[in-house]
DNA sequence: ATAATCATTCCAGCAGATGGAAGGTCAAGG
DNA sequence: CCTTGACCTTCCATCTGCTGGAATGATTAT
């Protein structure tokens, strides 16, 4: 299996995964032209990383879970502290871009948004106090 | 003022600060010893900054918001336009983590936290079908 | 005079890829 | 047999937005 079926099964673009190996996240054999030959098991790393990535997994946590993975001895509870780690932090960013947006939206408000220079939003930027919702 | 002062001023770090001049965003004067000599129109910038870029602003829209504020002939439509394509992306993002974050937490319900190794979320992670919720 | 505390520049690195250049390989068609 | 096109390879640069550190110069205080 070359490169462009490996990227084809697990959905990860050509590039990623030659990255991926740099990093040693997957180690596909070679054939005698020099071209990758990725295994089932392979395809499954790959596929697995795509799925952690897109849950937003970080690489490291990314190598950590394919260990747990790839550890028949792993206990779950170990699995389940890294996940809720990771879902800690997606809280915190959520509460964070949700603080944002409200800001962002009262500015937006008091804007009138016409053709005068006037602007609530660029006098919050640049006036004396706080940026306030 | 040399460089600590306006990092004070702004709250800016001084690292920030002199990334800012090098991708000109400001740039202040230099007094004959070489030491940046900011004015109180470059701390208003780089304050300015700081409060754009708190509020999530890119680089390059914080850009676009310096040349809107010190243009008098602007118009707040403008300003509005940026912030709203701003807070546009902030929903979008927040949406993506709450779905990611509502598959992460229902693959976190089904995994025991023993000391097992058999894992909802890995199983998931690995298994045939798309990770779902 | 000297030590501490500023300041300067430049280079490297973080995450996590992505784009492109320069070149090797392979299968099909003429 | 040769060419064309679609693969594959490596390596280097780029993106965002800084941040850290080294090496060096200037100012200030004792």
């Amino acid at each position: 299996m070359n490169i462009s079926d490996a990227s084809q099964a697990s959905g990860l673009p050509n590039k990623t995964i030659r990255y991926y190996e740099t990093i040693g996240l997957v180690a596909p054999a070679r054939t005698a032209n020099g071209y990758r030959d990725f295994s089932d098991a392979d395809t499954e790393r790959l596929t697995f990383l795509a799925r952690a990535r897109g849950l937003g997994f970080s690489i490291e946590e990314c190598r950590a879970l394919l260990s747990l993975y790839n550890d028949t001895a792993r206990s779950s509870a170990e699995v389940k502290r890294l996940a809720n780690g990771h879902l800690a932090r997606i809280d915190d960013r959520i509460a964070q871009m949700q603080a944002l947006r409200g800001t962002l939206q009262a500015l937006l408000a008091r804007c009138q948004g016409d053709d005068g220079p006037d602007c609530a939003i660029l006098d919050s930027l640049a006036g004396g106090g706080p940026v306030r919702a």
